[in-house]
DNA sequence: AAGTCGTGGGG
DNA sequence: TCCCCAAGACT
């Protein structure tokens, strides 16, 4: 059976997230941190730089919380059970059951959104998400055997992400399609039912990025709660709700030649946003670290902005602002040599 | 209980 | 282009 440690860093990164976007973060944590104990031991800011571009930052400072009490309280030894489990930070139902199922042999029962579908579709449940859970972890439960729990609730993920898809599922290579109640009434692709969802609203705001001579940008650090909590950005306004007029002129952060450079559009889970960006050119000794008017901000070099822990939105308003700022470095030898 | 919390890829 | 959503947790 895989060590707990690396069944609970991938669940933890493929909650709401692909296999293929995991894939290298996974690699890339466990080089840096082989053991929990390394992760216990190592620097928050580190992990976050790490987890950046992942997204759902909360995991980052969770997965970081919990490998520090598994190391403090539980001699570096992962809890062996479901109840003991999900007391830990950053595991909930689906994550401790499927720890507990794939790497302790433990006869839990795993739910996640593809077992949610399978189900649902298998008994042609008709209560919508979430009310379904608690019958559709009933049902899983009863059909979770005592030999390889583990490979059975990966199975039926699997099935449910390649066979049991959420639209045009390939019924006729199923191996349940013979038991499936939605398919003997012909509309599997409704289950599972859900609320409708409400629209997203969009929020408007400005970034600023200031830049020295040398390249270096002025950087500063979010509160580690909320929104992109923890990470780094550049320093801007309040993302609000809509309103008309410009509103950027006074919430500056410090007085500059700012020129316009055009905004991006970023789509978060809840609202859209819509960033103006503003780009200004500063002399070498301009100085603003520490400043309270753009929050204990620093000065990063060009060279190692692609190294900070910035989410995707904050790469792109600084790419507005510089094109080139995480292209790989210019190569100096002439492109127009024929080969 | 319903809202908050990212991002990138596919249909 | 737009909408959906992906091995959910937390409040």
């Amino acid at each position: 059976m895989p060590r707990p440690y690396d069944v609970w860093l991938s669940e933890v990164m493929l909650q709401q997230t692909t296999v293929q976007a995991v894939k290298p973060y996974f690699e890339k944590f466990l080089r840096l941190w082989p053991e929990v104990t390394d992760l216990a031991r190592a620097d928050t800011e580190e992990v976050m730089k790490a987890w950046a571009g992942l997204g759902y930052y909360a995991r980052a400072r969770n997965l970081k919380k919990c490998a520090e009490v598994v190391a403090t309280q539980h001699g570096g030894i992962f809890p062996d059970t479901e109840e003991g489990l999900k007391t830990l930070p950053g595991i909930g139902d689906y994550t401790a059951a499927a720890i507990a199922a794939i790497a302790f042999g433990r006869r839990s029962a795993v739910l996640d959104g593809n077992i949610e579908r399978v189900f649902s579709r298998l008994y042609r449940v008709e209560t919508p998400l979430p009310a379904a859970k608690p019958e559709l972890r009933a049902l899983v439960g009863e059909m979770t055997p005592e030999e390889r729990p583990g490979d059975f609730a990966q199975g039926l993920m699997d099935l449910g992400a390649t066979i049991c898809t959420p639209k045009r599922p390939a019924c006729a290579l199923c191996p349940l399609n013979e038991d499936c109640l939605a398919l003997k009434t012909a509309d599997p692709e409704t289950f599972p039912r859900k609320a409708a969802k409400k629209e997203k609203p969009v929020r408007v705001g400005a970034a600023f990025v200031a830049i020295r001579p040398d390249g270096s940008v002025l950087l500063r650090k979010r509160g580690d709660t909320g929104l992109l909590g923890g990470m780094t950005e550049v320093p801007g306004t309040e993302w609000t709700a809509r309103i008309d007029g410009d509103t950027t002129t006074a919430s500056r952060p410090f007085d500059a030649e700012w020129e316009a450079c055009g905004a991006i559009i970023h789509i978060f889970t809840h609202f859209e946003l819509r960033l103006s960006v503003y780009r200004a050119n500063v002399a070498a000794r301009f100085e603003r670290n520490g400043d309270p008017a753009t929050g204990n901000a620093w000065w990063e070099a060009a060279e190692t902005l692609k190294d900070q822990a910035l989410p995707t939105v904050m790469k792109k308003a600084i790419a507005q602002a510089i094109p080139d700022a995480f292209r790989p470095a210019r190569v100096t030898k002439p492109r127009n040599v024929p080969t």
